[in-house]
DNA sequence: CACCAGGCAAGTA
DNA sequence: TACTTGCATGGT
């Protein structure tokens, strides 16, 4: 008998295959783009990450060099640009004194351990640790964001009020601890979430998981 | 026009 | 601990 949280994960990936996340050249990338997107639309992330791109900025000392003036019109896109400069240098500030900007120093960590040291880190939340932690560096994370509590709220799989961490060990329970899956689930939410379970005028109608439940059981 | 997007920290009680 | 509010551009 496989769990609901199972059953759900393979009709998304029937209907949607696999989503190729995360869209970038490099961890490093990931983990700008993680403190980027943070309530904002991907698109306008993009946006920002092409700016610092086509100057070849991308990379941890170079952009911490910048004035926090420069550095934020370069983001200017992806919206919030004063809080999320200030996000991303406290993040460079870390990643470059405690680190030496290395991605494998990091990776070496425990996973437990890290994302405390992430989330030590002011502007790195529980969401963008653990897109860093899974997106930029492998590990078997499961992400939660706005998508999987709105989905599984409304299926009944989870109540509205849920923690963060009460709906992460929910699906950490439920699957098995495989990194890849994590990454395809979690992009497979969000790729539903866009498309058919957005905040206002969701389409129900149309939504792949509308027939697999039915009064609380699972068809 | 109003509302939202791959959140988070700081302030208040 | 549990709410509330500011942050900001760009798409629908």
């Amino acid at each position: 008998m496989r769990s609901k949280v199972s059953l759900i994960y393979r009709k998304l990936y029937d209907n949607f295959g696999p989503q190729a996340w995360w869209p970038a050249d490099s961890p490093f990338e990931v983990m700008i783009g993680a403190i980027l997107t943070q309530n904002t639309s991907w698109v306008n992330v993009e946006k920002a990450l092409i700016n610092i791109k086509q100057r070849n900025l991308l990379d941890p000392r170079k952009l911490y060099k910048l004035r926090d003036k420069e550095f934020a019109r370069l983001i200017r896109p992806a919206g919030y640009y004063n809080i999320k400069t200030k996000r991303l240098k406290a993040f460079l500030n870390f990643f470059i004194s405690k680190y030496s900007a290395n991605v494998k120093k990091l990776s070496l960590l425990r996973t437990n351990y890290l994302r405390k040291e992430l989330l030590s880190v002011k502007g790195i939340g529980p969401e963008t640790a653990d897109s860093i932690l899974l997106y930029a560096l492998n590990k078997p994370v499961f992400v939660i964001d706005a998508y999987t509590l709105r989905i599984f709220s409304r299926h009944n799989q989870l109540k509205e009020d849920v923690s963060y961490d009460e709906a992460q060990e929910f699906f950490m329970r439920s699957l098995s601890r495989n990194a890849k899956l994590f990454n395809e689930y979690h992009a497979l939410i969000v790729k539903l979430g866009k498309d058919y379970c957005r905040k206002t005028k969701p389409k129900c109608r149309a939504c792949p998981l509308r027939k697999c439940f039915n009064s609380g059981g699972f068809l």
